[in-house]
DNA sequence: TACATTGCGATCCGT
DNA sequence: TCGCAATGTA
């Protein structure tokens, strides 16, 4: 078998240990994820373990499918078998089966962060609390961090010292008991109570834990105290628990990850035996020092050497820019200067960046210059209202107790049911103790309706009738559109015929054609686990890497990616550090890391922009340079200052209305003849990409710049 | 009860 | 800048 050809000797090494629990310490770029492919490889082709018996949590369902992809290059189709996917998708699979177990119905929904917020509106409502002092995002805020080290209303109450505790023990109880009544979860329900089902019930643990006889964490450093404890249950039979991970990529601290969970693994398990992959493939000689320089300066880490036998390459450009804007031209002209100069595609370009608010600016200059890019997050497909409303349809036909989602298309589109009728409903059903969705049933009992809210309401329910008639009937997309067309709802988007109502339409068809392609896709393509996958997508599954564009992305998104170029921007104080860490040790090491994780993503050039000034929505703020490029020793470091002209002549020399245009002929004193490749912005401001016959490439801001045009058909000044 | 308007508040990262 | 909540109007 050549399973191991491509291996080097530590690699071979985690690959095939079989003798208990192994922590793979692996350094950026070690070849993590090949390990755990021809680890599970080995594990089924030649340690005869049955590919139902291995589990592997990945960090993305994008990732478990790779691997199984990359499994499946190596020892054929065993990968189907393999219950492969992240902490969530992994736990939604045994809740199905387990749910009745814990009261809940197997047809639960899981409600995402907007349906949190309503529900706990409507909580905090129920309670009489509306001083302004606990708002819902606040306490969901605070429930999600106890919810994910295991803490439930009861402990938290043994532990209150302040009647402000306690009367957040009677919210989050309500709130446990809101989700309940909806036959809902939230996220962090998802592990937790798996956790407790199997703590609580010997007959679910044993199922479980003797079933797995391998299990594989990918990006161990980041699980909180709920999953740690899955994996140890899980893991407490057979004992064989392959963690892989690296204490320096520990980025989701703030989400309740915990860093002690790999920093103590060999506590917890005192016969693991560890393995380090310090030998770095991605990275050049310059990128692996200047990062390395960087993350020595965080204290809590595992001390580490990663050595590469890449080239040196080139030092990392920093450049300071003037605005969000110029940045924005900065990155764009690169991109243009390095595709003419190097034969570079779009496609391995990636501008990460720590806020998606910074996105714009960059997509503006890049649109601007028709460069094809493609954005991971902002605004998400399944979070639009049109994309959101048809889901609750779904919802509501699975979950008939789903209130959140049932109240959020009641009267979408108008169907006469307002404020007042839907008061009325509600009222009556908490008095009696029933579901929104019971009472819809008895509408003759609800002595408060006009005989008018009554009609609208019976008409309403009987379509939900005829909804679930046809659900029965039929597959996810023919459900989807028939929902659509029977609701009223594509209709009442036609009936618009607005530019923003033609597009909901689109989106309405692209859901169609997802349910299409995920009914071909799916082994079991039922309406319950459509669901489940929708509420579990995330930003970067939906990434497409096979288009050639420029990937644009938060810093968090590019964990366990590399591209041959990266950007970082806005690299200042108070966004690289952001500003909500700046008071706190472990946080400033978090946002460290963060910058590594960023660094590390780059095979060959890393370029770091940082502004002098950026406009917020709170106005023009000064910014100064990040803290960690200055961490950065100056032998890996070329710097250059775009704040300032690029020299020459005076103001009045030139016109202000200098136009130039793309493919204009110029002639500079020192370069002399090139051609126009780009140019941006106006006036003084108006910046040319120009590459001379020399070979050479220059930005230039051409107002300064001694140009003398040749030869530019439109141009004129 | 439905729809338009205004105004305000929030914004880090995301299952 | 944007989305949502409270207010006003038909």
């Amino acid at each position: 078998m050549d399973l191991f050809r491509d291996l080097n000797p530590s690699q071979r090494e985690a690959v095939t240990y079989l003798g208990g629990p192994l922590l793979v310490l692996a350094g950026a770029g070690s070849g993590k994820t090949r390990v755990l492919a021809h680890r599970i490889a080995f594990l089924v082709a030649g340690a005869s373990v049955a590919p139902y018996e291995i589990l592997a949590v990945t960090f993305t369902n994008k990732a478990a499918g790779e691997m199984a992809d990359r499994v499946r290059g190596l020892v054929g189709d065993v990968a189907s078998g393999i219950w492969m996917g992240t902490f969530h998708s992994i736990c939604a699979r045994i809740l199905r089966i387990e749910a009745k177990k814990y009261g809940l119905m197997p047809n639960f929904t899981i409600y995402d962060e907007h349906d949190q917020h309503l529900l706990m509106k409507q909580v905090l409502k129920d309670l009489g609390i509306s001083d302004g002092c606990i708002t819902p995002a606040s306490a969901l805020s605070r429930i999600s961090g106890l919810k994910s080290n295991l803490v439930t209303p009861d402990e938290l109450e043994e532990y209150a010292s302040s009647p402000y505790d306690l009367r957040f023990v009677e919210i989050y109880r309500a709130y446990e008991k809101a989700l309940h009544n909806n036959n809902a979860l939230d996220f962090d329900d998802l592990i937790v109570i798996p956790v407790r089902l199997m703590k609580r019930l010997p007959e679910v643990l044993q199922r479980y834990a003797t079933r797995f006889k391998q299990i594989l964490i990918d990006e161990y450093q980041d699980t909180n105290k709920a999953q740690y404890e899955l994996v140890r249950l899980l893991s407490g039979y057979h004992r064989n628990v392959c963690a892989v991970g690296d204490d320096d990529q520990s980025i989701y601290r703030w989400r309740g990850a915990d860093i002690t969970n790999i920093l103590n693994f060999e506590n917890d398990f005192p016969d693991a035996k560890v393995i380090r992959l310090e030998r770095s493939y991605r990275s050049t000689k310059t990128i692996l020092a200047a990062s390395q320089a960087v993350i020595k300066n965080n204290r809590k880490r595992k001390p580490k050497e990663l050595w590469t036998e890449n080239e040196v390459g080139n030092k990392l450009l920093v450049a300071m820019v003037g605005d969000e804007q110029a940045e924005g031209i900065f990155i764009s002209d690169k991109i243009e200067e390095l595709r003419e100069s190097q034969g570079h595609a779009y496609a391995d370009f990636v501008v990460l960046y720590r806020t998606n608010a910074q996105s714009r600016s960059i997509e503006d200059s890049l649109r601007r210059r028709a460069i094809p890019y493609v954005i991971v997050g902002g605004v998400k497909f399944y979070e639009r209202k049109e994309i959101k409303d048809i889901i609750a349809y779904l919802k509501v036909i699975a979950n008939p107790r789903d209130s959140v989602s049932l109240l959020r298309i009641i009267n979408v589109p108008n169907r006469g049911i307002g404020d007042v009728t839907i008061r009325r409903i509600k009222e009556f059903a908490s008095s009696r103790g029933l579901s929104i969705s019971d009472v819809l049933n008895s509408l003759t009992d609800i002595e408060t309706l006009t005989t008018g809210q009554r009609q609208s309401l019976m008409k309403f329910a009987d379509m939900l009738a005829e909804l679930r008639q046809k659900a029965k009937a039929s597959s996810v997309p023919e459900l989807i559109a028939f929902v659509a067309e029977r609701s009223g709802y594509l209709a009442h988007l036609k009936k618009q015929g607005t530019v923003e109502a033609i597009s909901r339409l689109e989106n309405i068809e692209e859901l169609v054609a997802g349910a299409y392609e995920f009914e071909e896709r799916s082994q079991e393509p039922s309406l319950a686990k459509f669901l489940e996958e929708v509420s579990l997508i995330m930003d970067i599954d939906l990434w497409d890497d096979r288009r050639d564009a420029v990937s644009l992305m938060t810093l968090h998104n590019a964990k366990g990616l590399e591209f041959p170029i990266v950007f970082i921007a806005g690299a200042e104080e108070g966004l690289l550090p952001h500003h909500t860490s700046l008071e706190d040790e472990d946080e400033l090491e978090e946002e460290r890391r963060l910058f590594y994780v960023g660094l590390t993503r780059a095979k060959k050039m890393v370029f770091i922009t940082m502004a002098v000034g950026r406009r917020t929505f709170q106005g023009w703020m000064p910014q100064t340079g990040s803290r960690f490029v200055a961490e950065i020793p100056v032998e890996f470091i070329e710097f250059e200052d775009l704040t300032q002209p690029a020299g020459g002549m005076s103001d009045d020399t030139w016109g202000s209305d200098m136009v130039i245009t793309k493919g204009a002929r110029v002639k500079h004193p020192d370069w002399g003849v090139g051609r126009v490749i780009a140019c941006d912005g106006y006036g003084k401001h108006l910046r040319l990409l120009v590459r001379f016959e020399g070979g050479i490439t220059k930005r230039l801001l051409a107002h300064y710049a001694n140009l003398e045009i040749l030869d530019d058909a439109d141009g004129f000044y």
